[in-house]
DNA sequence: ATATAATGTAGAGTAAACTCTATGTCAAGA
DNA sequence: TCTTGACATAGAGTTTACTCTACATTATAT
């Protein structure tokens, strides 16, 4: 079973303009069926997984040469999972990053709440 | 003390271009000195607070809100911590779903090795 | 006295990732 | 037959957050 593009923007939740952006960047090779599009199941999986990556902060370009590497098949899986491991180093890293910033952010909501409870301390 | 856009840029680490515009976004109000900017000490710390609400995904327009609260001073105290606390929610949820396709990842990456262990078997 | 360096303003340019517009083709229903 | 709706392409426009350019002014060093 394949999908026209409305039904695809559908499925993945994507708008139409955004899927040929996706496929003008190659993250996508449709096939055709007279000239309209026509994705596939498999192409359903690989969108959320495109998704994912973006959440991730992966930019477009690197998913691009994800998706080249994807193209090439089995010859460029162990450059496909190099990649992928190098990214969760990097998500990592962001994890980190961000439970740090919440340390900080609630220590300083902490004290905010000592200023506030001072405020109040005059009526009694 | 006080800091010329050039000392201030050096230490907050932000270029000049930079903190004009973040000065003619409102988001710091330096003094002048005969036409020249004179950055304060304070302004250091805000500028650290600031990318830190930037790296944890705050955008511009939020953080003018929050420094115009700043501005009107222990007035608005409570409604700066409101934001701070709406935010935090925000940094926990983002934090959460790192967490997430962390471990997708992962599960990926794992199904990756056993695939390449596969092809190094007929190598004995 | 003049060249250099650091400021200033105003506005243009850039990069990323969409998002939309204009225009055209084509099949199915009233 | 006519019109609506989904699809197509090519290219323009948008948003965010800078970043840079052009040109003017001022202070400092030689």
């Amino acid at each position: 079973m394949d999908y026209s593009i409305g039904e695809f923007s559908k499925v993945t939740g994507l708008g139409i303009h955004t899927l040929r952006y996706y496929e003008h960047e190659s993250l996508i090779i449709p096939l055709r069926n007279a000239s309209n599009r026509r994705h596939s199941e498999r192409d359903i999986a690989w969108i959320a997984f495109i998704k994912r990556l973006k959440a991730t902060g992966m930019p477009i370009k690197e998913i691009k040469k994800y998706a080249a590497l994807r193209a090439k098949g089995d010859a460029a899986l162990s450059e496909r999972m190099e990649m992928l491991v190098q990214h969760r180093q990097f998500l990592n890293e962001q994890i980190r990053q961000l439970q740090e910033h919440e340390a900080i952010l609630d220590e300083k909501i902490a004290f905010y709440q000592q200023e506030l409870k001072g405020c109040r301390e005059d009526v009694p």
